[in-house]
DNA sequence: GCTTGAACTGAACGCTCATTCAGATAAACA
DNA sequence: TGTTTATCTGAATGAGCGTTCAGTTCAAGC
């Protein structure tokens, strides 16, 4: 027995790594055996190398295009307007995006320690470059004096923390809906940076 | 060879808790083996099972030793006051404990999903119970008007998520000192949620 | 000084791990 | 239809895993 009917590297590359994204979320990369993706896909374990160099690169890209698209999407959004448009529409760009997305955001933040040096600085970097996009805002904000800010940067850190826990309680078809998740969280991003002039 | 010179119960017991505490936290329950905690306290693996019922159970210590001093030591903080007085000695008193360790913080939310069920469950209840000190204080702030808030359940989740996160990013000896972090912290958060009421 | 038992070793158990690769097979193309 | 080639299998490799336990040694109590 070999190749299987229907086989093909368009649907199987695919398949892997959204098994290996679901898997990793849910258990934990360490956690997670090369044989269990591949079980999850219906292949065998030696097929995964045909799309992977090895396990850790299969962690890798998964981050890496996890960031990419993000910085993508992100740069759609938040062009012009005052700080505090801008901080809304951050927010709410952050609480959508990331609850659509609750496995890749899950990866990204919880496997760093499972990334070689190499590979970490690169993510790191990444999640920089996403995070100044916030940074900027407040910068901008501060600096014109719509926001009341001591320290800019570790208000940055502090909502970023704010705005992806909600990935950590949500739940679709509970008592609030996602729109006013938004709605509620962009309120209080605004408040906790003591903003000043009128919406 | 067998008995180490100098060896004592009291004294690996400790050493191993200790250094299971760091590896978990450094890389991970999973990644970590048995053999590697042993080392670290200079011992052979089979001498960590005197100690330990298995490398579950291990962990679970961890957690629950770690849950059940941050109650002990909350009950004595906040008690009496104004909203306003308790919430800033909760943001100031749950940044200082959590920065004085990180490993333990670490693990205690990092690690749940390697927990059996019922691990998981008694873990989960003295988070709760934890999380539930804030909630109170919020209820009563929003209660007398004191605080402004449409939801006193999602504005926990936000300023746990937002205090938790000072773990991520903290440096001893770095731009912001410690008082510091815990001050502007403090009034992020009374910003937050929106306080009427002066000081 | 002798006995007892707590503390630890070191080897072994049966598994599972990530990874490799020669061989088999189905799809694509002539 | 026949040939090629991309795709996948299945077995094997060597290493490491959690856990157990008979045996060894040191410290303490008599």
């Amino acid at each position: 027995m070999a190749r299987k009917i229907g086989s093909h590297s368009e649907i199987t590359g695919p398949r892997i790594r959204e098994a290996a994204l679901r898997l990793f979320a849910r258990h934990g990369f360490a956690a997670v055996s090369m044989r269990q993706i591949a079980a999850e896909v219906g292949v065998q374990a030696g097929t995964l190398y045909l799309y992977t160099a090895d396990k850790q690169a299969l962690l890798f890209d998964l981050m890496q295009d996890h960031l990419t698209e993000l910085l993508t999407a992100t740069s759609q959004i938040e062009t012009g307007g005052t700080p505090t448009a801008r901080l809304i529409a951050f927010a709410r760009f952050h609480i959508g995006y990331h609850l659509d997305r609750p496995d890749a955001v899950f990866i990204a933040y919880m496997e760093l320690r499972n990334l070689s040096p190499e590979n970490f600085a690169t993510i790191e970097h990444l999640r920089r470059r996403y995070e100044d996009r916030l940074q900027a805002i407040l910068q901008a904000g501060s600096d014109c004096g719509e926001f009341a800010l001591p320290d800019a940067r570790m208000a940055g850190f502090a909502l970023i923390a704010m705005l992806t826990g909600v990935t950590g309680w949500y739940r679709e078809g509970g008592r609030l809906s996602r729109v006013e998740v938004q709605t509620l969280y962009a309120e209080m991003a605004l408040r906790a940076v003591g903003r000043r002039a009128p919406d």
